[in-house]
DNA sequence: CTATTTTGCGAAAACGTTTGAGTGTTGAAA
DNA sequence: TTTCAACACTCAAACGTTTTCGCAAAATAG
């Protein structure tokens, strides 16, 4: 076992100072040329590599971006965390993941955590706790402390920082004109309840589309599941009560509920009921019919979301603070569960 | 914006010394009781947090593990990575994610970076080109450093250190075996090239297990994949060309495959051909038929890597060395793809 | 009232790096 | 011979901590 060859280990072997060791390796015009030469073969033959930590803490930034999601479990935020893998190794950083498990305490904790020096901004998704309390200090705690923050996904407006979306409402409208368009008459809606900021959009694009294709809107057409742990249940209690030619989820997993739920019914999916979600997932495509769904682009979010904040790290400092919202466009993607 | 108290503007602002706050902060019995409290007071009203970096740098130690995996839109790994979070949360520490998209240069990199400082130890599972190349001299090169190592899932024998792995001969011999015992004469084997050691493992419980029951091997039931992009394909024209009455697939996705492939030549799952999968993802428990699998349990596997990686960091230096694989239990969870 | 112990605090080194300022030698111009 | 620049290098401070040691002043003992 070899420790870590440190600056101070080649000088004493080379007997030179520190300094001349530092500058020699940075190629620096100080230093002569045969010094130069014989650090450098050195520095090769040991296989130096300067420490991370001690620059981090001489330079003041770690070059690592911060990740907080609320599970990993999950195609959409794997999906994103790739994209902003690619763009931030690209650009030199790193990435640290910590997920809050959609506890308000574990993301506080988390945010504090990796605020004291250990990340140099944050990109989050926040956890559906907060979102139900309100409670943001923890977020303008670390803006405030010049920590730049880009949320993606779950934004809230009171936040001021770079966010990164995806257009919910337009999203909504395009799945839902779709059906219309194939035929749909009675279009049913399953949702989440409405601090689940985009359940409440998506909801909001469904309304707005019918309205503007002129059809009534029946309220008891619309499912709001609150336990997710029961939404089996609820989903098939609304396929069973209404008589519906068209479902539009707000996600994978309703989705599949709802296409279970109309197939033991005794229909069948597409020819009696369309069915599109939205989270273009694993199970999307795999799921037999495979699913009609809104895309997320995930990738591209979390690509997005690491170069807004890398841009933020590496402004100079006279460049006047302003915050981005960058929408990333959804798209339909036409599969099996939808009538051609 | 206010930046980050340091120990140093709390002692300038209480007029006191650095050494002196320190101590205060830290209840050291050699400061009076008066200036403790009075420290304390004015760390607590301007919340005061120790800077990571500084304190890694002091006592050469990060309180960080790096995981590297091959990609991490998949569910085993985030599964594992779930897994290891929870445990070293629960032992204060956090967790870098790398991800090496089963490159080897990638890998290479992603482990000289976070070695230089910037983690403790490493959990990882190794990409697919390292494994082809058998070049492993990023890992020694890191062990020899001193820093500890906990290889999972994608494992080889050269490299000395702790290993999780999960008993994929038993795993695949229960699988047979289960088949057999319902009645199965005729069954295939889906797997992938020889070197992915899970394939290899895999095949190996497939073919013992029926040696054991005195079942004749035939090759012509045996189907490796070499490419994944042309898997489907592949595995539709070897359920075409051959008369299975059960097929057994190293992962998900050969699973799925297979399934589509009976159903499309006409046949049915589970009626007159029982498929089993590997690996207990979304996919299986949504599919439909929902899908029969050995399940993995990468949540605990990615806890007992955790587990072991931390018990040699706090090892004390004086304990001798030694290296132990712990084998995490497969079990086959019974869905809907296999007849009762 | 001196000698010793206890109490309370500060100085300094250390972790590994970078960098501006300083220093000693050499060689050439004045 | 003096002066000065160029060269090649070293010193020391800084980043934010912790910790060992030292040192005064106060408290106690003799």
């Amino acid at each position: 076992m070899r420790p870590k060859l440190t600056l101070k280990q080649i000088a004493r072997e080379l007997d030179v100072s520190i300094s001349t060791v530092s500058k020699a390796l940075r190629d620096s015009s100080e230093i002569g040329e045969e010094t130069k030469k014989k650090i450098k073969a050195f520095a090769k033959l040991y296989n130096y590599r300067p420490n991370n930590i001690a620059l981090s803490l001489k330079n003041r930034k770690t070059k690592t971006i911060g990740i907080i999601i609320p599970e990993i479990v999950h195609y959409f935020f794997t999906t994103v965390i790739s994209g902003v893998e690619q763009v931030a190794n690209e650009k030199g950083y790193n990435v640290i993941v910590c997920l809050s498990n959609n506890s308000f305490d574990k993301e506080v904790l988390n945010m504090e955590l990796l605020a004291n020096g250990s990340t140099d901004g944050f990109i989050m998704s926040m956890a559906k706790e907060t979102l139900q309390k309100e409670d943001y200090h923890h977020l303008t705690e670390v803006t405030n402390q010049g920590m730049p923050l880009v949320l993606f996904d779950r934004v809230i407006d009171e936040v001021h920082c770079d966010k990164v979306i995806i257009d919910d409402v337009i999203g909504a409208k395009k799945a839902v004109q779709y059906l219309i368009d194939k035929g749909a008459k009675k279009i049913g809606l399953v949702s989440t309840v409405d601090y689940v900021s985009v359940g409440k959009l998506r909801t909001r694009g469904y309304l707005e589309i019918l309205r503007e294709n002129n059809v009534e809107i029946d309220e008891n057409l619309i499912l709001k599941i609150e336990d997710m742990d029961h939404s089996e249940a609820e989903i098939k209690d609304f396929i069973n009560k209404n008589d519906l030619d068209a479902v539009f989820a707000v996600n994978e997993h309703f989705a599949i509920h709802a296409i279970k739920a109309v197939q033991e019914k005794g229909l069948k999916v597409p020819e009696d009921v369309s069915v599109i979600g939205f989270t273009d997932g694993e199970l999307s495509k795999r799921f037999i019919p495979s699913l009609t769904t809104v895309s997320q682009h995930g990738e591209r979010m979390g690509a997005e979301a690491a170069r807004l904040l890398i841009d933020k790290l590496e402004r100079k400092p006279e460049e006047e603070e302003s915050y981005k919202t960058v929408i990333v466009e959804t798209s339909l993607i036409e599969r099996n569960s939808t009538k051609l």
